[in-house]
RNA sequence: GGGCGAAUAGCUCAGCGGGAGAGCACCUGCCUUACAAGCAGGGGGUCGGAGGUUCGACACCUCCUUCGCCCA
């Protein structure tokens, strides 16, 4: 090793290797056999289109350091890693590119088109996981999972069929939310709702035996007044209940509606207080024609344009001719102009309204009816809310159990079927005999219909009436009339249907495996809120349903990752940060410790490269450290000597007793996910106590002409607390850790798989500490002293302590030699008896004088600002101490400690005041 | 409209009944042989506002203001 100028840690090349190194020892595998305790984590399986953002980088981190951190306490750990099929998402990539070669799915058909997705998964949907890996994930991955891999789908298959059977699912006809860019139906939570700017539209409907009076209702969407059936009043509304039960003469239609009245639907207060009601088109509605018995017209089709509603609305036919095939907006815009032209347009007013928007595409999303796959979600939500109830699952912060809760109790029903190729195909069929009018093909697409398997123009509707034949495998034939020609439905899974099955899906669910039995339910999970919903809740719904048990025990919902500024990160916006850029400007285990470290904050957390900059300073820091120890390693001979064979002096002791504390705190930080302050505390102890402290000091002793036994001691304790600290970091920052340990003298093969440290309390030193203590606030008063006399640290000074007891003589005594190298003195003399120097700068710590003798008077002189202002707090604090001690409720009620505390604090506040008053007399005696 | 959360040093945030803290930034002095990606020293906050509970409140309660999110 020379001695020239190193540039300092580099983690380019070493972060790599490891990675490589780890993943072929298998160090991360776990075997059902080993009779260590489980501690299992599945990890929420990334979308396969997507790339590692900082919101995967931070949920994966933090898994990583439970994992390894479990693992090396001793547990069999597990993480068991795979990706999601995400159907949209993907089905939307692959559509892309087919676009740019000029294809649409529809002209492949949907079995190449399925096999194209494979192919794209095949070549591109692994990134994901390679960047996982780069980061330093020490994932099982023998056990890399995928959401539609054979075994998952037999998965999904037995789940569904078993929850048919259970009458937990059904098929039916609802108002369900359309996406019209996606063509899909979507579950509620997959809206995501906008407050938007619009307007309400007063519009004029005439009585229909009465066109002198009208009612005048308002509405955010005049467009879908052509499918109204009714308008409603409140039945308690003066202003209109005498005309419930007559018509009104529906504009701009051949058309007349009843008017009904309903105290759900109308708010007697909003807008005009009279409501039109369009059951096809609106959810409130819906459920106010069921109440009403109203008829449903339907007036878009599946792309969200106006089509082919002239025969059921009788709408003018050239208006109908002008908004045929139109998009909502353009739609609205004639039927508005309409209005307007035939003076039923009463008002126009602006308006916030809260808009519904598909969360993938963020299309504006239509109410549809349609017939869909629905899961019961209420006799599965009942055990699920009481296993959080029951704490046999925790959230972690507590506080999310309220939004749990909140969904839970208010469920409804879960549309699961999605009109995409890409996905699990539900395991349903029809018979094309028996239901051979329920099985229509059509040129013309309602909501809900989906391209034939066979046909690459014609659309398949399966009605409502159709009965379906539910089963693992395709049945060979009609169980009714035996026929042997079956189509399959043609809708996909809910890809949140299959993530749901995934913490037992993983372990091989529903054969009996080995995995299963040893490690669910799993330890922990670990995600973000915004999927408490989609995810979190229906893991615990289906972990119940299936395995009888909670999925896991707690759940850690850690913060989103946002920019410096605070704003989402995104694309469009262009302030996102790449974290596979990060890591190759300043590591990963800088990015990691930074995730870390921020942990803990509220929702969000502010990710800025200043604060990922400073924590790969302390790798740099780490680094250096152990570059200094390695230099002197060789004072040990090659061995590493067990701290019972050293004579231990004071600052040896310190150390150890400094380092059952970090341990400590260590870990009972992370048994109760408090990443940030296991974070804090190992950068505090490595930076400020290991390289400031104690290794200074050591430096003296090697300096110095101490004795051999001394040195070995020294260097042996640099070893054992960089050692002991090194498994603390590691799962933080698992490659620098590695690399220096592997460089140290150690045993075992890796880092990964060495022990945990435990506290031994026999270690612990209060007498060192407080020692150590005095000698940190001498060599600071030094130090402050030096510093304000501008006398230059290379410069040596001489220490004049002078004490006030045979106490403070002691504890001087041992810390002596430490103290004159810490502060470069060259003599340190004390002693209760000694003369004050005539002229000299003086600090005051635990009522011993330091002082510092000078040449210059005037130097002394300033140093009078600086008493004066000490004085000055110290009078504050006595005054704030003595009104506290004066106070009878005071000595009445607090606890006697805490009076006890006060009572000491006051005499030392008196003492040192005492002492600040005589030196400020003495100082200007001096000025004069 | 209902709910959740946040407001603490210039910035980002910990703390959450008895001493206002960290990192970064800032100022001063140092290339002191582990480290200038560093060392040493220093300045800086009536803890959003108003009430209340308490011997004691940055912390607990109520209300208000501002901001963020979720649900309807």
């Amino acid at each position: 090793m020379s001695e020239t100028k190193k540039a300092g840690y580099d983690p380019h090349g070493i972060e790599e290797r490891w990675v490589e190194v780890w993943e072929q020892a298998g160090y991360s595998h776990a075997d059902e056999a080993s009779p260590k305790p489980p501690y299992a984590i599945v990890i929420p399986p990334p979308n396969i289109t997507g790339l590692l953002h900082l919101g995967h980088a931070m949920n994966n981190t933090l898994q990583d350091i439970l994992v390894r951190w479990r693992r090396m306490q001793g547990y069999n750990a597990v993480w068991i890693p795979g990706t999601d099929h995400a159907g949209i998402a993907t089905q939307n990539v692959v559509e892309r590119q087919l676009l740019e070669k000029g294809y649409r799915r529809e002209d492949l058909g949907r079995d190449e088109f399925v096999k194209r997705v494979w192919q794209w998964k095949e070549e591109s949907g692994g990134a994901i996981v390679r960047q996982l890996k780069r980061l330093g994930a020490s994932c099982d991955w023998v056990r890399e999972s995928f959401t539609m891999d054979e075994p998952r789908q037999r998965a999904v298959r037995e789940a569904f069929v078993r929850l048919y059977e259970d009458g937990l699912i059904y098929r039916g006809e609802r108002l369900i939310n359309w996406c019209p860019r996606c063509r899909t139906a979507l579950s509620d939570i997959e809206v995501e709702h906008e407050e938007t700017k619009g307007f309400l539209y007063h519009i004029s409907y005439p009585l229909a035996d009465d066109p002198s009076t009208a009612l005048i209702v308002a509405t955010t969407r005049p467009e879908t007044m052509l499918a109204d059936t009714a308008v409603a009043v409140h039945p308690e509304d003066a202003r209109y209940n005498r005309l419930i039960g007559r018509r009104v003469k529906l504009p701009l239609t051949a058309r007349t509606i009843p008017i009904v009245g309903d105290s759900i639907l109308v708010d007697k207060e909003f807008g005009t207080g009279a409501v039109k009601v369009t059951p096809a088109h609106d959810f409130n509605d819906f459920e106010a024609g069921e109440r009403h018995r109203l008829e449903r017209i339907a007036i878009f089709d599946e792309k969200g344009t106006i089509s082919d509603p002239a025969m059921e609305a009788k709408i003018d036919p050239s208006l109908y001719n002008e908004i045929a095939g139109k998009k909502v907006a353009e739609a609205r815009e004639a039927v508005v102009r309409w209005l307007r032209e035939r003076g039923s347009l009463v008002k126009v007013e602006e308006h916030q309204h809260a808009l519904g928007k598909c969360y993938r595409c963020k299309t504006v999303v239509e109410p549809f009816l349609s017939t869909q796959w629905f899961v019961k979600t209420q006799p599965l939500a009942e055990p699920a809310i009481r296993a959080v109830e029951e704490g046999r699952i925790g959230f972690i912060p507590n506080h999310w159990e309220n939004t749990y809760f909140a969904w839970m109790r208010n469920i409804r029903d879960w549309c699961i079927s999605r009109q995409l190729w890409w996905g699990h195909q539900i395991p349903a069929w029809y018979c094309v005999n028996c239901d051979k009018d329920s099985i229509i093909r059509s040129a013309w697409a309602a909501p809900g219909a989906t391209r034939t398997p066979d046909s690459k123009r014609d659309w398949l509707i399966i009605s409502n009436e159709a009965q379906s034949i539910v089963a693992l495998e395709k049945p060979s034939a009609c169980p009714r009339c035996g026929a042997k020609d079956l189509i399959q439905d043609p809708d996909v899974l809910d890809t949140w249907f299959s993530s749901a099955l995934w913490p037992f899906s993983t372990m091989g669910w529903p054969e009996q495996t080995k995995s299963l039995s040893r490690f669910y339910p799993t330890s922990a999970l670990v995600t973000s809120f915004d999927i408490i919903f989609f995810w979190v809740a229906r893991m615990i719904m289906m972990g119940l349903k299936f395995m009888g048990e909670v999925p896991f025990r707690d759940v850690y919902i850690h913060a989103l990752v946002r920019d410096a500024e605070g704003q989402k990160m995104s694309k469009s916006k262009g302030n996102v940060i790449d974290p596979m850029e990060v890591i190759e400007r300043y590591g990963a285990d800088a990015l990691r410790f930074t995730l870390a470290a921020l942990a803990a904050q509220g929702r969000d957390v502010r990710l800025s490269e200043e604060r990922i900059e400073g924590y790969r300073h302390f790798c740099n820091k780490l680094w250096n450290a152990y570059q200094f120890l390695s230099r002197h390693l060789p004072v040990l001979g090659g061995a590493s000597p067990t701290l019972g064979s050293l004579s231990l002096d004071l600052a040896d002791r310190w150390l150890l007793s400094r380092l059952q504390a970090l341990i400590g705190e260590v870990t009972e930080a992370l048994e109760a996910y408090r990443f940030n302050d296991a974070a804090s505390a190992l950068y505090q102890f490595l930076w400020h106590e290991y390289c400031d402290w104690y290794l200074e000091i050591v430096k003296a002793r090697l300096n110095s002409d101490a004795r051999d036994e001394e040195r070995r001691a020294g260097v042996a304790l640099l070893l054992h607390g960089l050692d002991t600290a090194l498994r603390l970091l590691h799962p933080f920052m698992p490659f620098i850790t590695e690399e220096i340990w592997r460089q140290l003298p150690h045993r075992g093969d890796s880092l990964m798989v060495a022990d945990w440290p435990t506290a031994d309390p026999a270690c612990r030193a209060p007498d060192a500490e407080v020692s150590i203590g005095l000698l940190m606030e001498l060599t600071r008063a030094a130090r402050d002293l030096r510093s304000d006399l501008e006398i230059a640290s290379n410069k040596s000074i001489q220490l004049i302590l002078r004490t006030s007891s045979d106490r403070d003589d002691r504890s001087i005594e041992t810390i002596l030699p430490y103290l004159a190298s810490l502060a470069r003195s060259s003599g340190v003399t004390y002693g209760q008896h000694l003369d004050r120097p005539s002229r000299a700068a003086v600090a005051f710590v635990e009522g011993i004088e330091v002082h510092l003798p000078v040449d210059d008077p005037s130097v002394i002189v300033s140093r009078q600002k600086r008493l004066r202002r000490e004085l000055e707090k110290v009078e504050q604090e006595l005054v704030r101490v003595a009104k506290k001690l004066n106070d009878p409720g005071f000595r009445l009620k607090a606890p006697e400690e805490v009076v006890a505390k006060e009572h000491d604090g006051h005499a030392r506040l008196l003492d040192a005041k005492a002492k600040l008053v005589q030196h400020l007399e003495r100082l200007a005696a001096m000025a004069r």
